[in-house]
Order: structure tokens, then sequence, then C-alpha cells
DNA sequence: TATGAATGAGCGTTCATTCAT
DNA sequence: TATGAATGAACGCTCATTCAT
């Protein structure tokens, strides 16, 4: 970040957002929340969709350093899923608006579209990375398999985000890690 | 459905919602698209709003449908649950640019907020009939694994909307029913 | 009146003119209170514009009457002026707002401007009439006695619509004549 | 006034309303007229409707201030009765198109919603401090007279605003205050 | 005589964006 | 670096009016 205004106007725009929705927050409104002008924003960020950009690729790396660390930091494939799978949650819970902004993004292509491929790259090698894990597990086919493990924590998340409270996230948790730990 | 021009303006918004998001398809693009003049569209519809509204809860029925049909055509959990499994996966190979609407829908709180209640009511309804299934499946915590279940086919569902072509929809379905049909 | 139909659609619009502002009643509204549909309104008045001259000129007629008849069934001076004050007062009470309307209407040249002429020639005619009266009455100056007149009618009517309930509009009466029937 | 454009806007506002009636005179042309654009125009006025009550509210106090120091430059209830109406005619003379918009607005429920009770009471006060005046002339019924006095201030004022060529203002101020300041 | 589906011009309003300062 | 006055295209929506039936 070059400057604290920047990451002002990223944080306003991040929450705001994630509260309204992308297309009901208006550029005046995340000025006045970051304590800036309207002209200054756009020193910063050319438009209001390269503002979302930003924060959408920001974000991605947080998953992304998630995974690698997660692979870099245990041995065993066990160790490694479980630890992907608890960061994963655990990035959830500390942070459900943002997450929720996220999810609801994935499907408005209206305001994706400029990023698509940079997203579906660094989707594409987070996939790879993690059918080599379930390789490593032995399990019979690991690319359907890594394909349904995302699917359940895709699931997951989008449960857990329209409804953050009272969700049994943990228990949500062992019930994914189960086939694949036990024993 | 009073008349052709209503079905016209319905479709034509489904399918510009769908494609393009909801914010971005304006009114003048549904009333060219349904060969109606702006002036009709609310002569049936409300508002903007109403007329998603109105296309949502249409779709909302359509899955309740499927439910009770999987239900009461079948006798044995087992039969039930794959029932209702396949007739999901079935409804989102037919038509996904709708389903994908919908998820996209799940999302943006700042538009579903006048149908919130009817939804979370239809919603409650059916996890009680899926909860029940699990319960005669005699499956150890009947609650939390229709809430996977729930999840898992959740996740599917958003992948497949995310990339329709080629996403192995048949094995999935096969995966997820494993667990429970497997002897 | 040609029809019960006419009648109605007069009688509803007069009451929503007054009620609500000529701009703020929609034809749909008209036809809604007169139980009609909106083609049929158009059967009988060329427009809403020309619903409206039609009200107005029926009322004015009303008063044309009454001055005609105050004139006619009383011979002294002194008596045709109570008769006419008299009865314009009693209209207003009967009809405030009808009056009101017309009151409104009178300062809204975008709308008259189709019918001020037959409006200003009426008017001249009465004022005519009410100027002869005063003369007869041997006031000092006819003409401008007339219009003083005519004023405080104006403004006592402006007056009492604004704030029917409670306008002492029987001591104004007095008030009004006492300078000319007084002895 | 913050700015030049501000008043611009107001004056433009104002003449046009006056000239065509408010619902008859559309945004588009007060910002041509104020040679603006649109969007400039709610920087400074929340709605067209508030705009109309910025322009009613200092009309009003311009009548405020005109009584008040009509009562508080004269010391006999003569001198501050004449001052007063002369005062009020001379408003009226000078700007008859303004007078007329506020006359016609007064008719207009559906547009004075909002400020009706900032209305009353300001006439309320207004009201007190005339019969105030009338007790020290020492007339019969102060509020009575009063009553009249200010009908009849209506009644010319309505009469002029709505042919300001040839109306005899100053004979009228005269007929109105012989009764009073006569001897 | 009577209907109401259908039209389309025009409205008030919003908001991303620009630019002189 | 920072402002906010100013723009203008586009939006959702209304409504007087028409016309096939």
């Amino acid at each position: 970040m070059r400057h604290q205004s920047m990451e002002n106007i990223a944080n306003a725009a991040l929450r705001l957002f994630g509260e309204q929705g992308y297309h009901s927050t208006s550029i005046a409104q995340i000025a006045l929340a970051a304590r800036v002008s309207k002209g200054l924003l756009y020193n910063y960020f050319e438009s209001k969709e390269a503002l979302l950009h930003f924060i959408i690729l920001h974000a991605v790396e947080v998953g992304e350093a998630l995974l690698e660390q997660a692979l870099a930091q245990n041995s065993s494939p066990q160790a490694q899923l479980r630890a992907f799978t608890e960061g994963t949650l655990s990035l959830l819970q500390k942070d459900p608006i943002f997450w929720r902004l996220l999810t609801a993004l994935a499907f408005q292509q209206d305001i994706l579209e400029g990023i698509m491929p940079q997203l579906m790259e660094k989707q594409g090698t987070a996939m790879a990375k993690i059918i080599a894990v379930f390789q490593q597990l032995g399990v019979n086919k690991p690319e359907e398999e890594a394909m349904y493990f995302s699917a359940v924590m895709d699931g997951i998340a989008l449960q857990f985000v329209q409804m953050p409270d009272g969700y049994p996230l943990d228990r949500m948790k062992e019930r994914v890690l189960k086939p694949y730990l036990d024993q």
C-alpha cells in the first residue's frame, strides 16, 4: 500500500461492498467512509471496477498463501489437508463479511469479466496442489476426490456466510475430514 | 399467467438476469427482449424487484415440488435420497443459467430483503424433510448429516453453474450418494 | 349529461381533483373511482384537460345562475347584495372541496390556458352586474367599490376553503354587508 | 447561499414555477434556465420538492421581516397598519410573478404537505401581531376585524396577481385603510 | 357502448467520472 | 497530494392516450 489513504479506501470499500453489495455501494459512500474526497479515490484507483478487482486479488492472494503455508509447514498429506481445511474455515470465521463478498462476486460475471482469466489461472494452480495432496493420501480417483472436497468446502463456506451465527462450523470441519483422516 | 406477454417478460428477465446479473440488466433491455414496451411491464409487475421476486418464488416452488415428488414416489429412504439428488442435479443440468441466477442472488441481500422471510420458511420446511430421510437411513447424527449433505449439494451446484461445460456432474452425483447407498 | 357514466366520471374527477389536485390525479384513478374503464372515459372527454374544463365551466355556470337569481328575485339593491352574498357563501359551505379546487385552479395558468377567454368573458359580465348594484346603492365610486367587494369575497372564500372547520363564515358575512346595509 | 450556481438554480426555479406552475416545470427546464446540469441541481437540493420548499420559506421570511419592520419603525397603531399594508402591496407590485406562485401553492396541498406545519406556525405568529394592532386601534372586535382585514388583503393580492396590469392597487390600498385611519 | 392491453415520451433522480484549483 | 463542483448518460418508473376487440 503506497499510502494510508489508499488503505483506508480499500478497507472502506471492502466493508461496504460486503455489507451492501457492489452495485448498491456508491463511490460517494466509499469516499465518505474512507474520509477522503471522491477525487482522491480516482488518484489511486482507475475506476470503481478497478477498486473491486484490487480487493479481490488481495483476497485471493491470502487464500494462496494459506494453502502454501499448509503445504510447507506439514509433511504428511493428512496434516496438510487438516491444516488447509482448518485454515480456510478459520479465515471464514474471522471475517465472514469479507468472504460473503467474495462468494457473492463469484456469481456476478458482469463484474468479474475483467479479472476472470487471472482468477481461473490461480484457481487451476491451487487445484493442482490439492490434487497432489489427495494423490499422496492414496485415494481412489484423486482428481475426482479433490473436486468433491472443494465442492464440500465451497458448500460449507456458502452456508456459513449465509448464516454465520449458530452455524456448526467445527462439527462440519470434522465431518469433512473424517473420511480422509480416520484411521 | 394472465397473458403471453407476462410470460415473455418473465422469461426474458430470467435469461437476462441470469446472463448479466440483476443490477446490470435494465428494464429497457428486458422489455426489448420480451418485445413489449417498458410500460406494459409495469402492468404485470409492480417494480423491477417484484419481477425478480416472482421469478425466484417460481423457482423455489419447482424445487419444493421436486422434493415432494421424490418422497412421494419412493418408499425406502435410499430411493428417496437418490431420487432427490438425481432430480436436483438434473434440474441444474436442464437450466444452468437459471440456477446460476438463483445462486448469485442468494448472496445479494440488498435484493432479497423483501422475500427473505418467505425463503427462510420454505427452506426450513425442506430441511426438516431431508433430516427425516437421514433419520430413516439410520445415520449417526441425522441433523448434522443433513446439513453436510446440503452443503455438498450446494457446493456442487455452485461449481457446476460456474463451469457447466465439462463438469463431471454424474460422477459427482455418484460420489455424493456412495456413502449412504453403499451396502 | 348524456349518460350516467358521464356523470359518474365528472363527479369522480371533481372529487379527486379537489382532494389531490389536478396533476396528482391520474386518469386511471378517475376511471377506477367512476367504475368505468379508461377507454370509456375517452369516449366522453377528449382529454384530461377537456374533462377539467367541463367541470370548471359547469361550476362557473352555477355561480352565474346564483347571481342571476339574486338579482331577479329581489328588487332593492340592498336585498340583491345580501342575497348574492349569502348565496355565494352558502355555496362555499355546501361544497368546500369543490370551491377549493376552483380557487386552486384560478392560479394554474398552465391548466387554464384553453378556457381563459371564456372565463374572462363570463367574469366581465358578472362584474358589470355587480357594479350596477353598487350604483343603485348610491356608493361613491361604484366601480371601485364593486372591485373592493369582490376582493373581500375572494379573500373570504380563500380563507374559508383553506380552513373550512371553525371559520366564522356567518360573522364574516355580516361584517362584509354592514357598511352597505347599515341604515 | 454557498455558490452562484445555487442562486441561479433557485432564481430560475422561482421564475419557472411562477410562470408555468410547479408540476408543469421540469427539472430539465430549471437546469437549462440556470445554465447548470441536472446533476448539479441535486448537489444543492435534495429533490424538486425541497427546492420548492426552500423558495417558499424564503418568501415567507420576507413577509415576516416586513411585518416586523412595520411594527418596529412606527409607534402608533395607525402608522403600523399603514406601513404594513403599504409594504405588503409594494412587495406584490415589485414581484407579482413570485407572489402568484405563492398564492397558487397555497391551494395545492399535495405539494405543501411537507412544510404545512412550519407555515401554519408562522402564520399564527403573524396573525397574533396583527390582532394586537387592531386592539390598540380600539376597534370593536379586534380578532374578527383582523380576520376581515387579512381576508381583504388576500383578496386584493389574489386579484392583483391574476391581472397585474391595470389593477388599481393604490386605490384599493386607500379603500382598505380608510375605515381605520379616517379620523 | 365498453374494455383494458399496449404504447412511448417524458419524468425525477442517481452516480461514476472529470478537472480546475 | 487533495478537493468537491460540475457533468451527462442512464436508470426505474408513470401516465395520458390509442385501438383491436
